[in-house]
DNA sequence: CGCGGAATGTTATGTTATAGCGTCTTTTGA
DNA sequence: TCAAAAGACGCTATAACATAACATTCCGCG
C-alpha cells in the first residue's frame, strides 16, 4: 500500500468474478447490474449513486433512480459492493467470494480513497466489545475510519 | 421508536457539563445550541436533525434547517454529540470532558437505540490496521456496528 | 403457449444537508 | 465609550440522497 487509485483489480476480471458468484447462487447478473457494477469497478473509488446514474446516460437516455438503487441493493446483498454511509458512497469489494469481511474501511479525508483493509483483530474486538455489552452481531463488520493516506500526506 | 430507550444520565447534569466544556475552551454555549443539545439529550437515543427541528417549535415557530445543522456542527466539533452517519442520526455523547473516544457505536437494527462502548482494544486495533495500511488517523476513531441489543433479543 | 415471479420503467415524493446573504449580537481593543 | 471585527442567527432557496407505489416487460418453466 498504497498506489494512488485505480491499479488494482482488472474490471473484466471482476466482471467475470461476479458473474460466477452470481451463478453459483442462482442470481441473476442483469444487464443494469452489470452495467452499475462494472462503472463501479472501473471508477476505482467510492462513487456516488448520482455519479452513477449519470454515467449510465452516456448514450443520452439516463436510467431514473430507482434503477440505479436497485442494482445497487443487489449487488450489496450478494457482497459485490459496499455502501460507505459516511460517504453516502458505493464502492466495489475486494473480495466478493468469501462471505467474511472481517476488516476497517479506511477512507482518506483528502483524495477520498477508501481501501478494504483486511485484519482479523479488529473483528475479533469488535465482536468481543459486541458481547460484553450484550449484543448480537447482525451481518457484516466493516467499520469506516477516517484518515489521511500515504500518497495525500507525502504528496 | 424504542419502548426501553435508556434514561440514564441526567439532562441537568448533561447540561452543566456541557456548559463548562464550552467555558473552558472560551466557546459559546448559546440559546440554540443549548436547546438542540437538550433535545438530544432528553430523547435518550438517536435523533434526526429534522426530529430536532420538528421538536424545537413547540411553540409553533420551526427554526429553518440550518439553524438545527450549525448548532449540530458545534457540538460534534466539541465533542457533545456525535453523528451516527450510518442512520443519519445524531446522539448525544456519554463523556464529552476526555478528548478521547476509543471504543465502538453498537447500534441495535430493531429499536434503533445506540451504545456508546470503550473499548480500548477495538481503538489499538483500529489504529495498528491504519498504520499497516498507511493511513494517519484523524479525529475520532468510533466505528458504527449493526446488531440486535440484549432487550430486543429477549423480549 | 401462457402462467407467475422477477426485473425494470416511470412518476412522484420524501428525506437529509448546504449555499449564500443579510442582520443582529458579542467581543475586542484603541 | 465607541467603532471595527468576528461570531451567531434568520431566511430563502436548492442541492444531494433515497424510496414509495404502480405499470409494464422480461424470462424461465410446465
Amino acid at each position: 500500500m498504497s498506489d494512488h487509485a485505480h491499479m488494482h483489480s482488472d474490471p473484466d476480471a471482476a466482471l467475470e468474478r461476479a458473474e460466477r458468484v452470481c451463478r453459483s447462487r442462482g442470481a441473476r447478473f442483469t444487464d443494469q447490474r452489470r452495467r452499475v457494477y462494472e462503472l463501479i469497478v472501473r471508477a476505482g473509488e467510492p462513487v456516488t449513486a448520482y455519479e452513477l446514474l449519470h454515467r449510465m446516460g452516456a448514450d443520452g437516455t439516463h436510467p431514473a433512480p430507482p434503477t440505479v438503487y436497485r442494482a445497487l441493493d443487489f449487488l450489496q446483498a450478494h457482497g459485490l459492493v459496499h455502501r460507505l454511509a459516511s460517504q453516502s458512497r458505493f464502492v466495489a469489494c475486494d473480495h466478493p467470494e468469501n462471505g467474511a469481511h472481517g476488516g476497517v474501511f479506511l477512507v482518506c479525508d483528502r483524495c477520498g480513497q477508501a481501501v478494504e483493509w483486511q485484519d482479523e483483530r479488529v473483528a475479533r474486538a469488535v465482536a468481543r466489545s459486541a458481547r460484553e455489552a450484550g449484543f448480537r452481531l447482525g451481518g457484516e463488520v466493516l467499520p469506516e475510519i477516517e484518515g489521511t493516506c500515504g500518497d495525500c500526506r507525502d504528496g
